[in-house]
DNA sequence: AAATCGGGGAC
DNA sequence: GTCCCAGATTT
């Protein structure tokens, strides 16, 4: 429940934040140019929330130059291959975003004559577009007064209204806060400051508030304590599961390599033979369940932490003559890792083994 | 409504 | 270690 009735702030002060204070990002336009009717590229705006998703700014920058360099329309996207576009995406995460962004782009090519649909429904209709992306494509991109909200907005909103009902069963009631706000002029930049707002100032810890334009006027800060909010249910702590992962090496320098299904936990990605994951830390997690008959040697143990559990790989290695037969995967030189779509995971697996497989930055 | 789905930076 | 990031999809 709200214990607060304030009233609608205008997004005035926020805008006027926003044209002194807005970070230079690579797939925005100069805030203002709005107003002259000028809107920033839909492709360009549509591939960089797609990579924002859960995901920052600074993680995105590079990976966004990349597609954009590689794939300047969308048209050039639907017509890469799926292996190069996963190859491209890996590293970033959440894999499912680059499947659905291949699809996305081969629906708005084929079937809407590589024009992106300019309505929030339209949008929407689309692979991997959900309530948040269609909204800021349709404000960013289209000029239209959609309710834009991620996480930044959440906080901004839940301090500004001193909301008290925890996230996620909040979302309505904020969104609605947030479609009052939203001004029928300018949308797209008052988004994109409440966003920048969220990231800058109202931080989820220690925020800014005396450089905050909603200052006078936020709930939380006049009776309570920003840092309260917003109030969150409780998250389950993560589970531990164990696995074996094999690092098979040829005299030639090749590496065994498999495909990973098409769905569920790195989709569509490249990795070494492993075992399954299990919960409990047994035979299965030995050198006893290795694709084929070699010495193999134990090489250490690799953590990763998913979003929803950690995963302790023990690492084993085996130098053999020439390539063998295998049901499934192919031989890779070492030499062409990078252009592999890898995970971070199966990259910290390989690099335990082989040390130099992966070029590192250190001079 | 709850679970699934990566990786990394800030603290 | 904790938190969370311009969330979407499936169950």
């Amino acid at each position: 429940m709200t214990t607060t009735t304030l009233d609608t702030p205008s997004a005035k002060p926020l805008l006027d934040w926003y044209d002194r204070h807005h970070r230079d990002l690579p797939w925005r336009v100069s805030p203002g140019m709005a107003a002259c009717g000028v809107h920033a590229d839909p492709y360009r705006v549509w591939l960089s929330e797609v990579m924002l998703q859960q995901t920052t700014v600074q993680a995105v920058k590079p990976y966004f130059e990349k597609f954009l360099q590689r794939w300047p329309e969308v048209t050039d996207l639907a017509a890469a291959e799926n292996d190069e576009v996963m190859a491209a995406w890996a590293g970033l995460g959440y894999y499912a975003r680059a499947r659905n962004l291949k699809k996305c782009a081969e629906v708005v090519a084929k079937e809407h004559g590589a024009v992106f649909p300019d309505t929030e429904e339209g949008l929407k209709s689309l692979p991997g577009i959900g309530d948040y992306t269609a909204a800021a494509v349709a404000a960013i991109a289209f000029n239209r007064q959609a309710a834009v909200m991620d996480g930044n907005v959440e906080r901004v909103i839940s301090r500004l209204y001193a909301i008290e009902a925890p996230l996620p069963g909040a979302k309505p009631l904020m969104k609605e806060k947030v479609a009052l706000m939203t001004p029928a002029a300018r949308p797209g930049d008052f988004a994109q400051a409440m966003m920048d707002l969220g990231a800058t100032i109202c931080t989820p810890k220690r925020p800014a508030c005396s450089l905050c334009p909603f200052r006078g006027t936020c709930q939380a800060l006049k009776l309570s304590d920003p840092e309260l909010f917003p109030v969150k249910a409780a998250k389950k702590e993560k589970p531990v599961r164990h696995g074996a992962a094999f690092i098979a090496v040829t005299a030639e320098g090749e590496i065994l390599l498999r495909r990973r299904g098409e769905s569920g936990l790195l989709g569509g990605m490249t990795e070494v033979p492993t075992t399954a994951w299990t919960s409990r830390l047994d035979g299965e997690t030995s050198v006893t369940a290795a694709p084929f008959d070699a010495a193999w040697q134990a090489s250490g143990t690799v953590t990763h932490v998913f979003t929803h559990f950690e995963l302790r790989l023990s690492i084993w290695r085996a130098a053999i003559a020439r390539a063998l037969d295998t049901n499934d995967g192919w031989w890779e030189p070492v030499t062409n890792l990078e252009a592999q779509a890898l995970p971070t995971v199966m990259k910290k697996a390989i690099a335990a083994a082989i040390p130099l497989a992966f070029k590192t930055s250190r001079a």
